[in-house]
DNA sequence: AATGAATGAGGATTCATTCAT
DNA sequence: CATGAATGAATCCTCATTCAT
């Protein structure tokens, strides 16, 4: 009775947590973290200044909330796709289909913030990011261990390539969050599966 | 022996430049950009604050100056070595030590600096940063194309493959840098060079 | 009743800003425009620093809209009376009586003010000032032409006798300025008048 | 035998004094006093800014004796010839000579100084300007006084006359100070003296 | 005497945060 | 709940002056 049941103030608590969140997105994209004003946020949001730390306690603390948010985004693009059912090359292809087509998607938040912030948030953001670059990891080595016991790759040691794998990853999506390359994602990604299924299969 | 006689001008002058980098070098590795003070690099310097105005003109211009000797030496570490002498599985392997090795040194400064610029300065640092990308991507389709012509490897795309290996290093770098995985660099420079070779030579 | 309604804000917002401008005009006054600080205007109006900035860009802001004011001003008590009716001799001793009264009025600020601008600022100022200026003269020498025509006086060159008049009422109004001179306005308006005066109407 | 007698010490001494006052009065000029720096002085006169203050305390001392020259000028341009033979009319033009033509030569140094200095200076300096200033009302009051008692001139009040005419001179130096008068000097002078001659003579 | 490197006080401006309405 | 005026700490940069060489 309880649980689903929201009262108008929840209803428009969430609408204004999320109004002000898409606008300091949005100024957090176009002029970092440091560049952005907590007046241009109320301003992007169409509400005072004032009414954003009703909702938020610092500017910290929305930046912090709009990255967990995408870092979750992230892990639910890749993490459980290694795991689930298929085959490694096919697996290889879709893992970088969601780890670049994330990033394109994000481009222009991560380009300013991933690391722009300071010390305290960025420790905790980086401890954020850690987990799920060792859930990435995580899981692609468990996938080639247990490939590798079915006999079906011939790996040495499954640790170094899973980080080269995650690595290969995000290393090509640094590319195309800067610009630098620009075709399309699953282009990129089958022939980064590829090369890497070969450089796995190969005896 | 004439040619480089210094004065004791000079010499004091390019000592004090050194002194002041060094400590700008500290506090943005500790602090970032943003978080660092000219008071504060002053201070680690030894020296008042107006001194630290005698050899650089703002906060930005040492911290550009810092950046393009920190690129100039990633470039000089990765470039070259492709199109010099030697088997490609061992430029493989020398590009990745270079790489990260790289990044290993500079892990402090890089950690903050590299992406929390105002837009103006990130602006220019990134399209030095592209520079040096470019170069070493275009090093490796050079080289494969031509190793692809004389029939030693059967990449059907040098250039995507050239950006794969010059993606994977990067990303390596970052997880690194991050302090993510600590291993040796040679041994995660040989693993990566071997994988990503059977990758290439693999018909 | 309606259109003059002003709301609170409105009300408040004039009060501040006539609140900041008196505590300027009384620091530029006191200590020129140099050597006034944002600090010192603040404390002289009793508010924060920051509160000066909502209501001014910059310290030159507040220093032009002193100054547009005064010159407004400046204008509005010499220029109509010259094209208006009444004799001549009569609108010369109203002139002095304007200019002089004028000068008396803001000799603290003016004392410093007038002419201690950066470039900029001084260049907009001395701008507005000749507007000023030309004004007089060109009322003037109309009026001349004319009183020529009608046979009333007898003068050469309009033009230059314009001048002089507008000339003798800036320089006594700098004696009266710095107190070299400090009798009353309405006598040394008289005087300069009816000394004018016979200049101008003697055959 | 030491009056005449300069020994190199001097000669060095009187010639750096030189070349800085040179070299200040241009930067003054150019960029006002709080515009003008002790190392932009210091560069235009071609020597080291330690070196500047060998030769003067500080820098409003160097201002203070720029102005002190100039002023000496201005006294000495206009102040004697009231009281030297001639006729009224004439040393009328002459005094507006003197003094317009003083303006139009120190123009850019006056434009800026003048006015603009911190409350100390400019204390002593209007005082030394109140001092001319008076000498000029003095001599030409005692010449109207003398005139009118020989019968020459027709005047009320010898002081207020006196004056109007220095405060007729400084007004139109003003107005050609600022360039918004640029006839010549000698026929701006005559036109004013002409006029204030009938204004004193006629009955 | 001459130098110019070093100093550091001083000032304009910004902006996250608070709080009275 | 919402507002936005007010705050003042924080920071970059300038430049007159000093002093060791």
């Amino acid at each position: 009775m309880s649980a689903h049941k929201l009262n108008k103030a929840d209803v428009v608590t969430d609408f204004r947590r999320a109004q002000v969140m898409a606008a300091a997105r949005e100024r957090f994209s176009k002029h970092g973290l440091a560049g952005t004003t907590m007046d241009g946020i109320a301003q992007a949001a169409g509400v005072a200044k004032g009414t954003v730390y009703l909702y938020y306690k610092s500017k910290d603390d929305i930046f912090r909330q709009i990255l967990e948010e995408d870092l979750q985004n992230l892990q639910d693009d890749t993490v459980p796709l290694i795991s689930g059912p298929g085959a490694i090359e096919d697996k290889l292809r879709r893992f970088f289909q969601g780890a670049l087509g994330f990033f394109d998607r994000k481009r222009d938040f991560c380009e300013h913030a991933l690391f722009e912030m300071g010390s305290e948030v960025r420790k905790k953001a980086m401890q954020r990011f850690e987990v799920v670059f060792r859930l990435q990891v995580q899981a692609w080595e468990t996938l080639l261990a247990d490939a590798q016991r079915a006999g079906q790759i011939d790996v040495v040691d499954p640790h170094a390539s899973a980080t080269i794998i995650v690595g290969t990853a995000s290393g090509m999506a640094k590319q195309r969050l800067r610009g630098w390359e620009t075709g399309p994602v699953d282009e990129a990604a089958a022939q980064a599966a590829r090369m890497l299924w070969k450089g796995l299969a190969a005896r």
